[in-house]
DNA sequence: TTTAGGG
DNA sequence: CCCTAAA
């Protein structure tokens, strides 16, 4: 027979497509935020409460942060101290230190409406959930953050620009070797306790971690620090995680009260961020740390980040699916504090460990990935590592799909996972894992997933829908991201190169958004902002963390994307308007805007409504796209003729 | 389905 | 843009 043994990878993280813009101030100055759609924050959430709940079956108590508590910035709203202590288990809380971040880099990620806030993942949101999920971007780096699959315990990669400090880091790092070798102990404990079956599926995995119900809930989370530019880190990982620095209040403490078995689903609430939250991010992002950027190092462990309070917090929309976010700073994540020394990482030994069956030997301690700082441009983020688990025999397509339920289930369906073995990206999927080279142990082998889009093309709002403006729809995909999209079947060479000169692209792409007319494909490096940095990869051992994938499909609602509206359109609209009036706006929408199908009438109308707005206020306060003045005059002068209108003829009506 | 408005 | 109550 076939050796059924299984292989554990762990992800360091995804790099995520870039996400359309979303706003910044009309200067350009601001922040640039960034939305995130619903079911991409639900990643977060969904891989959070993985590492949550992976950090929930480590026992060992994790490093004590001092600067807990003394950091000024570092203030939980209901962190309560004493009842981490009370609680010898519970994990301590550790503020998520954000590292240097551009404030310019900021990105804001929002959920959708009333959430919207609480769904911020910046952690400049005063929402509740306050979760760290902060996407912070530096631009300045160019190395790109990697996306580390790897089998074996804690991985260095050489070649990462971390990988240098962060093997000596590790030594000393308290979070190292000791706490790796005990960690898996603890879960073999649970494991075996908890489940009796050597076969573990991955389903029963998930089962059983879900059963794993109380001591789960109450751990606290602890947020993880979070670190700052491998550039500039001089002490990187100086050991421990002490040193970091606040990330303050964007990690939500959340504890999981409520578990629904039939549906995995839990339920978190969030505290609410402290109130100087923005502060706290101001400082965080502010200069100074130039340098001094605190690297995080944070074990995947204390990426989860705090969970708190639990209660059933019955979401107000369906959309929102069963977990919520935790707290946990997928920089954070990505930083990680646990390393081994290459050579021990790279021995067989380990490697063999991690290819035992999870079932019968307990779970690997969830290697670490040295994806030191993860530098998010504004178009990428990362999401906290994933643990799965497959057997050797298991085929590349059921590697993939079984990425792809974790992600998908958490993204959506807008991607699609890829395969990278050492670089190359492999295309057949019945090809088995040992076929591929991916069991070996060799730690050559690295393995990259990269999310891919799943469309031939992704739709990023034109600019307009005016034929005259639109250089045609294949642009869709290409504006930021056009390497990213690496079409199904077609073109991976540009895959090859795993990643490429991603840093260099992304920060262009930072700085200077390309004007459609000027970002033809054509122009757009092949490779550059792939998706997914497919950095040299260790392969470590991990714990695996079952994934659960809900009987199909999520209800994740994306929220469209956003898509100003251009002059040309300003016009017409304004134009129906003057000529039907305000009120018929399905006729508006039949008459102006008749083939253009992603406006709707209630598109229509809120643009009517706005146009209004900006009409009203002074030029400088305006933002966006600037709409001839002459424009806006019109849309006054409608607005008041048919209101008037109105008006008589309601009082007509009533008498 | 449309409107109208608040979020 | 989203979400919804009303119409």
């Amino acid at each position: 027979m076939v050796l059924q043994r299984r292989l554990d990878y762990g992800f360091s993280g995804y790099r995520m497509p870039e996400v359309p813009r979303a706003s910044r101030s009309a200067r350009g100055r601001g922040p640039i935020r960034k939305k995130l759609d619903a079911n991409q924050i639900h990643a977060f959430e969904i891989l959070a409460s993985v590492a949550g709940k992976l950090l929930q079956e480590s026992k060992d108590p994790l490093p004590t942060n001092d600067s807990f508590g003394k950091d000024p910035h570092f203030k939980f709203g209901g962190i309560t101290k004493s009842k981490q202590q009370d609680k010898g288990r519970s994990l301590k809380e550790e503020p998520c230190e954000l590292g240097s971040c551009d404030e310019e880099t900021f990105l804001y990620v929002h959920g959708l409406q009333e959430r919207r806030k609480s769904y911020t993942l910046n952690g400049v949101s005063h929402s509740q959930e306050n979760f760290s999920y902060e996407i912070n971007s530096v631009s300045k780096s160019l190395d790109s953050e990697r996306i580390n699959f790897g089998k074996g315990l804690g991985a260095v990669d050489s070649r990462n620009s971390c990988g240098s400090h962060s093997n000596k880091v590790v030594n000393d790092s308290p979070l190292s070797e000791d706490s790796i070798a005990e960690k898996p102990q603890g879960l073999l404990k649970r494991k075996q306790v908890t489940e009796p079956s050597q076969d573990t599926s991955i389903k029963e995995e998930r089962t059983e971690f879900l059963g794993s119900s109380e001591d789960v809930m109450e751990m606290e989370e602890r947020p993880h620090e979070l670190v700052s530019s491998r550039h500039d880190v001089k002490t990187p990982f100086s050991g421990d995680c002490k040193n970091h620095g606040p990330f303050l209040g964007h990690c939500a403490n959340i504890r999981v009260v409520n578990r629904d078995d039939d549906k995995n689903t839990m339920t978190r609430e969030f505290e609410h961020p402290p109130e100087d939250g923005d502060k706290k991010i101001t400082n965080l992002a502010a200069p100074g740390h130039d340098g001094k950027i605190r690297q995080a190092n944070c074990n995947w462990r204390t990426c989860y980040a705090h969970q708190r309070s639990q209660k059933i917090y019955p979401f107000k929309k369906r959309k929102f699916f069963n977990w919520r976010p935790l707290a946990t700073s997928d920089r954070g994540c990505n930083c990680e504090g646990i390393f081994n020394t290459p050579d021990k990482i790279l021995k067989g030994d380990n490697c063999c460990a991690a290819v035992r069956s999870s079932s019968t030997t307990g779970q690997q301690v969830p290697p670490k990935s040295n994806d030191c700082n993860v530098k998010l441009s504004i178009k990428s983020f990362k999401v906290p590592e994933l643990f799965i688990e497959v057997p050797t025999t298991a085929t590349v397509g059921s590697l993939k799909r079984t990425v792809m339920e974790a992600v998908t289930s958490i993204l959506g369906d807008g991607l699609h996972v890829g395969i990278l073995v050492q670089g190359k990206k492999v295309r057949d999927d019945n090809k088995t894992l040992l076929q591929t080279g991916i069991s070996q142990d060799d730690k050559r082998h690295n393995l990259g997933f990269i999310l891919e889009p799943k469309r031939a093309k992704l739709t990023y709002p034109p600019c307009s829908e005016d034929p005259s403006l639109v250089s045609g729809r294949s642009q869709e995909l290409t504006r930021h991201s056009a390497s990213l999209v690496s079409q199904p079947g077609t073109s991976d060479v540009s895959m090859s190169p795993p990643v490429l000169s991603l840093g260099g692209c992304i920060e262009r792409d930072c700085k200077e958004v390309p004007s459609l007319a000027s970002t033809s494909t054509d122009k757009t490096p092949p490779t550059s902002q792939a998706l997914v940095a497919v950095p040299p990869i260790s392969m470590k051992a991990l714990a695996v963390v079952p994934f659960h994938r809900k009987s199909g499909h999520q209800e994740y609602v994306q929220r469209r994307i956003r898509r100003p509206f251009s002059v040309p359109e300003v016009e017409a609209l304004v134009q129906a308007v003057e000529k039907l009036g305000t009120g018929r706006w399905r006729d508006v929408k039949l008459r102006a805007f008749e083939s253009t199908k992603h406006r709707t009438y209630v598109d229509l109308k809120d643009k009517w409504k706005t146009l209004v707005h900006t009409a009203r206020i002074s030029p400088q306060q305006r933002r966006g796209e600037p709409v001839p003045q002459e424009l806006l005059d019109r849309v006054l002068a409608a607005h008041a003729y048919w209101s008037q209108r109105h008006a008589k003829q309601q009082v007509k009506a009533a008498v």
